[in-house]
DNA sequence: CGTTCCCTTGAGTAGTTTCAATACTTGTGG
DNA sequence: CCACAAGTATTGAAACTACTCAAGGGAACG
């Protein structure tokens, strides 16, 4: 599961941008030449600052973002109140969706540092009508974060308080580990523990007593932005986590061949 | 707003089974020839009973289907329990994202009787290739899925049982009237309550309680499967829904020329 | 005309919220 | 290097929301 074999290595020492798009999922289909195609359409590197809004909910888009490094929230506000609906890791096209939709329903937040990779719709135009199997990976890569919102909406309808904020971390874990980011004792994040409560929709307060449960019961410890956890598998089982819905290793891993 | 004005009619006469796909959104934006293009994509349309499973979780999917006629759930089940996370109505494309993730994360099942109009991913394939516009519209469609999704996280973070009821019921009425489907005074639908409960993520005798609250506020009163609104702006209001997130009117609709 | 499925109601319990008060961290200017 | 301010984290108490279990009522279907 989620290891850094060679060819991975390789393929961000040649690819240092796009090298974790899609990578421990449908990335292993993509030959070098798909790989360089990729690296290609980014045009331009950028970095941001905490808290910046990389695109806004509503404005027309012409450009995508692929998120090279650092966390990205997905966020709707409404009456003062900010709701986290999405993560995105390293590898992730954090606003690829507004090449087709153009205007966003959510705003794209930088959580910490980022570093991002900008590609013109234009060029993905380009992709559309030249590169299909390419478009269809983007299409792909979209979708998958349409799995994860479902797998959201379960938990939410499902857990109480501290096996949600369990849950969260043990995909944000695995989401890293398919990147090579993950360190299996220590989750570091930029996150506060407001935002924890923004991402399950909890009082700050009850953030905070979940956090409190989840070091009570022995599964994980919080201290200032690291989880820390000795046994993922306790926490897994606890927070009920599967990590099939993430297409990487499981039930819906597509081992068939993909042109 | 989600008027049935003569074009729409005339697009149901001349294209049956697709003449709903994203009526009320991107449609406008297709010319006669993409209308004929997409009705030629079905290549047989299906009936299905209630409860039949359209598309089951991790099977290898080589087709996908629009639905016609009926309501469709998607759901997730874990420990014998079943969560709705997603709901479909005519002119959804109810299954599109299996052409691109080839295995789905959650079922696809019909609520009440349904026609479906089936289509082969190699049809779909054909698409991606010589239809770059068509694929792109497609996209958006499993897209706009994604958004609802989001909205859907929403809400159960912000809502209580009676509002996240009235909300679910009020975007279902907005995407009935996108294809003309709705009538004013009342919702008919082929749900019981423990649907609504599986929606929303409480118990049975919970909804009950919610749909009995929203009759105590004159809102809204549900009679086995059909919910009758007299003024649906203030059910909107109680529910805090706006429409933007549906890509129908709103701050969001693409007004720009889509090629 | 009874069985089954669905809906409804009541009572007690568990989970979550709010408000309020206190403590700890980090950064800034003196 | 200290003092203070701002932001973040923690705790307690009371109120509210939703849950479970249990029992009863009603409609639909054979």
């Amino acid at each position: 599961m989620a290891r850094t074999d060679q060819s991975d290595r390789t393929d961000l020492v040649d690819f240092p941008t796009t090298g974790n798009f899609l990578r421990g999922r449908l990335r292993q289909h993509f030959d070098r030449d798909d790989q360089s195609y990729i690296e290609e359409l980014i045009q331009e590197e950028r970095v941001f600052s905490d808290g910046q809004v990389v695109m806004e909910r509503a404005q027309f888009a012409t450009i995508s973002a692929i998120l090279v490094d650092g966390f990205i929230f997905r966020t709707i506000e409404q009456n003062d109140r900010r709701f986290i609906v999405g993560l995105n890791v390293p590898g992730d096209f954090v606003d690829l969706h507004a090449f087709a939709l153009k205007r966003l329903d959510h705003n794209v937040v930088t959580a910490g540092n980022c570093k991002l990779g900008l590609v013109s719709h234009d060029r993905l135009d380009e992709t559309m009508r030249e590169r299909p199997k390419i478009a269809r990976a983007m299409w792909f890569a979209t979708l998958l974060d349409a799995a994860v919102h479902r797998k959201w909406i379960q938990i939410l309808e499902q857990l109480d308080a501290p096996q949600c904020v369990a849950h969260i971390f043990c995909e944000l874990q695995t989401r890293l580990e398919h990147v090579g980011r993950a360190s299996q004792k220590a989750l570091r994040t930029p996150f506060k523990q407001f935002d924890i409560a923004d991402m399950t929709g909890i009082s700050t307060v009850h953030a905070n007593r979940a956090i409190v449960a989840l070091k009570e019961m022995g599964l994980a410890e919080w201290r200032r932005g690291t989880l820390y956890v000795n046994d993922w598998q306790k926490l897994k089982e606890y927070a009920r986590f599967e990590a099939d819905y993430l297409y990487g290793e499981g039930a819906l891993k597509l081992s068939e061949p993909f042109e």
